[in-house]
DNA sequence: GCGACAG
DNA sequence: ATCTTGTCGC
């Protein structure tokens, strides 16, 4: 997979601020993508030092929802959590696994925002200008912007408002369930991203498989690693 | 000043 | 995100 190094990390505030101003102008609601073949989905666990953690990214066959690649990678994370900053404390660790990615997804999901953000460039967004891929955010908490609740039924949805324009929405996945709140990463639009996001949820749990594939392998693989760390004493 | 605040 | 066991409920 080839990369886009469009900018360095650890930079100041105002920096980040103004890399998600002028990336804020470059994204397209257009979606560039037919029936997908393979999406992937990402995210990251933290060591207890909060300095390490375990990026996976998890391929699988939209149609069947088999796993089909899994990737992983070990790093320090530098960059401290601020909220609105997530994608710079965790892209570059995205980045490296990616490299190692050999099949050819047609999608990425992030566990975090795309546009629901307060500059529209959360890290589903920021990544996509490095993947050049559509992207897509699912959160499980709500981070900013207003909504109704959506009604008690699954596929239930509601429309996130900020300053006037629709950021995102609270998707009920379940029966009464909390909901998750999907927003466009880039290259898509969001009734497409809120069809493409309820595909991959099963009856097993109220987010995406795609993503939950994901998480759980972040968790295992950080746990082998403690466990052969400790038997080595 | 106070509360909120993706992961 | 992470620290953590059992436990209330469908």
């Amino acid at each position: 997979m080839k990369i886009n190094p469009i900018h360095s990390f650890d930079l100041s505030l105002d920096e980040m601020r103004a890399i998600q101003h002028s990336l804020r102008q470059q994204i397209r609601l257009t979606p560039y993508l037919g029936q997908p073949r393979l999406v992937a989905g990402v995210d990251l666990a933290y060591f207890p030092d909060n300095q390490q953690a375990v990026a996976v990214i998890a391929i699988m066959d939209y149609a069947s929802k088999q796993l089909v690649e899994t990737v992983h990678c070990q790093d320090t994370v530098s960059q401290e959590y601020i909220p609105g900053f997530l994608a710079f404390r965790e892209l570059p660790l995205f980045l490296k696994a990616w490299e190692q990615v050999q099949s050819e997804p047609d999608l990425v999901f992030f566990d975090g925002n795309g546009m629901l953000h307060p500059e529209r460039v959360g890290l589903a967004t920021h990544a996509s200008f490095f993947i050049d891929k559509p992207t897509i955010g699912i959160a499980k908490k709500h981070f900013m912007g207003e909504y109704r609740e959506p009604g008690p039924e699954r596929g239930s949805m509601e429309r996130i408002w900020d300053q006037g324009e629709i950021i995102g929405a609270v998707l009920r996945t379940q029966d009464g369930v909390k909901p998750i709140y999907v927003s466009v990463g880039n290259h898509v639009d969001l009734p497409l991203s809120l069809r493409l996001a309820l595909h991959f949820v099963g009856k097993e749990s109220r987010i995406p498989e795609i993503i939950r594939r994901a998480d759980m392998l972040t968790r295992q693989i950080r746990k082998q690693m403690l466990d052969s760390l400790e038997s080595q004493k």
